[in-house]
DNA sequence: TCATACTGTAACAAAAACAATTACAGTACA
DNA sequence: TGTACTGTAATTGTTTTTGTTACAGTATGA
């Protein structure tokens, strides 16, 4: 994950947890973030399609969460940004040798458990309690 | 980690291991992984640095493992080629929100722990483990 | 009903990361 | 001394990521 996604996602969700109830627009949190809005309407179009906020359109509108920072687990914004598994691709190795024969297919189950660990991990923390740290 | 340095430092450790004693050239093993013998001899300039790998230089030089397979973990590999937090990059928020402020100082703290993490989970794996798995 | 303030999204451009390739000096063996 | 390697730099090409602009669509409220 060689991207600033996780970062701003969890950004726009912690400020919207910290005004909860309330719309926020994507400029107000692009302000915060320091990107541009378009970049923020991208990403919390995803933060939507993924359950975890809810817009509303029109003058006056702006993005809330769509449950209570309680109910977010960080595993479920780590799912909502990732592309690639934490160890990275795999190459297209020689089919005739036998360890490249092989290789993809273990990796495949090495790739799937890392994965499976950071969820895991990021299953003990919620939104709530991430925003709680900050004073 | 958007790359396949992972999946190529393990193919190739993999290989050394499969032929423990020998010194194996870069083009072979470029055959192997599918890719072109100067990207192998990069990444085993880095394995090297690591101390997970020697090599010999001259006609019937090439590369070995530099300690047994059964005390390279997993992680050691993973430390040679990480480059960027498993959660990926932070942004550069605005210091006058008080969110912006003090968000990259907590993600800092989510993103070591994550790292921490993977790395423990990768030591319970050795080397010799992994090959083991191949038939 | 019209100005205003938003979202949603597409299209495009720019920058950064990554991968592939070529080339060649240096080294060691036989 | 020819051959077969490593080490590494330089360069280019490709893909990913980020930034920007633009504008249609929608809701509000004067």
């Amino acid at each position: 994950m060689n991207n600033v996604r996780f970062a701003t996602s969890l950004h726009i969700l912690t400020l919207l947890a910290s005004m909860p109830g309330s719309y926020l627009s994507s400029d107000f949190i692009a302000g915060s973030v320091n990107v541009n809005a378009a970049m923020i309407r991208k990403e919390i179009g995803n933060l939507k399609a993924c359950g975890l906020v809810e817009s509303k359109e029109g003058k006056g509108g702006g993005s809330t969460l769509a449950k209570p920072a309680s109910a977010i687990w960080l595993s479920e914004v780590y799912k909502a940004v990732r592309q690639v598994p934490v160890l990275g691709k795999p190459n297209t190795p020689n089919p005739k040798c036998p360890i490249g024969r092989q290789v993809n297919s273990h990796l495949q189950i090495l790739y799937t458990d890392m994965d499976d660990y950071v969820v895991e991990k990021l299953s003990e923390m919620t939104l709530e309690e991430f925003f709680k740290k900050f004073n």
